[in-house]
DNA sequence: GTGAAAGCGCTAACAC
DNA sequence: GTGTTAGCGCTTTCAC
């Protein structure tokens, strides 16, 4: 079914169909109609991948996630599917996580899809500066937890919730904080920095373990060095590591937050679906999600891109894996 | 950067320029030698819009998910993507959870992409059968979590579980069960359907509460239900519903499993990161992913399609959500 | 407002 | 082996 059988049924020309699909309000309303009515009697519909390579835009965005599987990652791609929908692009997903070999290929992955999409977002990307650039030459681009001179980028300022974390866990009494470092990524480095920095600045004694997956299996195994370390207060790289910690706590019989307090990054769903609810910074991952898909739309329509990455507030939320520090035992 | 920009610069003609980057081994070394370089130099890469229309084949799959931020949907996902890039293909995501409108339009999510790709994956379709199969008409198709007759399908016998669940609960003395029932998919159906049947059979009582969300949010609203009711055994729709309840029975003082026991479904990393961990039905979602890809490429190929839909095997896990019933108050 | 014609970038016969 | 020639299905000038 093409769109010369339509215009054949509905005696008028090709481009005459075209334009029904395309720019109805250029043609009259009795030959729309009649074409209209080829068409739905015929079941045409028109061809995307024609149409995209005749006007030379796809009509796609495209998004390059570290690992689907994580509740952050699945959040920002459900904001952004709906932002994307909503502006009248599909969108295209790909996981980078390559299973076979170390950490993620999201080089690999985006350079796939920048050919078939108009617009990329990248999600936490982890190749190296000039790679981003140069791939960044090719395809319009927005990044997302990553900064770079020149891509437009979201940040959700990580290093402001490490800050009031490490504060909050210190106003409590903890003089000794362990912070468990997750993958490689622009966040994970800001989140330690600042834990590292303010631990500095109060005082306090700043141990960083790992690095770990970003998983509660792998905060099952952190909380044992962390006992072993006499840390009594702990942020972890996200809520699945916290929520691995306080599992392994109870296990151990070592009491969340009677003797030992834990902070999560993210506050996704599971935060608040463990006992004791957890601590945590909130990130605005939906709103992320969306805002790139904004800033993606304004530089497809050819808009002045804006100075500096647009950052969305994060925030310390107090639930119940945080007390006050243990007596120092005598 | 066109195919003809590499051919006058190598000089030789677009057709063979096509051949290198299409079947290596008809072309001379030399010639391929010199193509190759001078796409190097021009950095072209064949684009793949216009080689799809060429061929009539995009190397793309599709997959439609009714809700990417559930965790089931993520592995799934992850799987298909997994596959999907080992077998040389790209992979499309649509979430068809529709926030604006009730429930999910997974529909036109694939109607969307059925042009764009070589084949479309349908996870749990809440779509009409004739829908169902009118699509199927359209683009090479195969469902998981949905039996429709001529549909290539992978189902996880979600009812296999629940009567494994409902058997449990029984033979630790549970005389009255109340089953949280989920969305109305094919799955909830089996399960809803798998629980009163086999509450019958054994002489128990089984009430069915809901539906509900999919979300623990929605299990904290059902616990006060079941206490209302009086049950003390229940089987959730997912874990998510599952560690809602768990969370809501401990905020009523209500310990699980000595006063109530709770089975999930599913076996999301969320089960054994809760406390206490979660008895579950563990579904071979992951497994599921990749032979739904396996079918949906012989469908491709033109493999004479299996009879019957691909059966995974489902098991109930048990953990410490569950225990003998509480003795019935004197 | 509508049609004719050229072309988007590539592939696939078919000749040579 | 390689080049020539037609398209794939649609959009888009440019005339009329």
């Amino acid at each position: 079914m093409t769109i010369r059988d339509v215009a054949a049924r509905a005696g008028v020309s090709a481009a005459t169909v075209s334009r029904v699909f395309s720019r109805p309000e250029s043609v009259t309303v009795e030959t729309r109609r009649r074409v209209l009515s080829a068409a739905d009697e015929l079941r045409y519909a028109p061809h995307p991948v024609a149409r995209s390579l005749a006007r030379g835009s796809t009509g796609n965005l495209g998004l390059v996630v570290p690992d689907i599987a994580v509740a952050f990652c699945a959040v920002v791609t459900k904001a952004v599917s709906h932002r994307a929908r909503r502006e009248g692009y599909a969108l295209f997903v790909a996981d980078a996580d390559d299973s076979s070999a170390l950490g993620t290929d999201d080089l690999r992955s985006a350079r796939a899809m920048a050919r078939q999409v108009d617009g990329l977002l990248l999600l936490s990307p982890t190749m190296p500066d000039d790679d981003l650039r140069a791939l960044a030459d090719t395809v319009p681009l927005v990044v997302i937890n990553r900064e770079l001179d020149g891509v437009p980028a979201v940040l959700m300022p990580s290093a402001d919730g490490a800050v009031a974390a490490v504060e909050h866990l210190h106003a409590l009494g903890h003089r000794r904080l362990a912070y468990l470092a997750g993958p490689g990524n622009y966040s994970n480095r800001a989140r330690e920095a600042a834990f590292t920095r303010t631990c500095a600045r109060l005082g306090a004694d700043g141990v960083v373990l790992g690095p770990f997956e970003p998983t509660s299996d792998a905060g099952v195994r952190a909380a044992d060095l962390v006992l072993a370390d006499g840390a009594t207060g702990v942020l972890a790289y996200n809520d699945d590591v916290a929520a691995g910690v306080v599992g392994r706590l109870a296990d151990r019989d070592v009491p969340v937050p009677a003797r030992c307090s834990v902070v999560g990054f993210d506050d996704t769903a599971l935060a608040s679906m463990i006992s004791p609810r957890l601590t945590t910074v909130h990130l605005p991952v939906a709103g992320a999600g969306e805002v790139a898909v904004g800033l993606l739309l304004d530089l497809l329509r050819g808009l002045p891109p804006r100075r500096g990455p647009v950052e969305l507030p994060v925030e310390l939320i107090v639930r119940s894996s945080t007390a006050v520090a243990p007596e120092v035992s005598p």
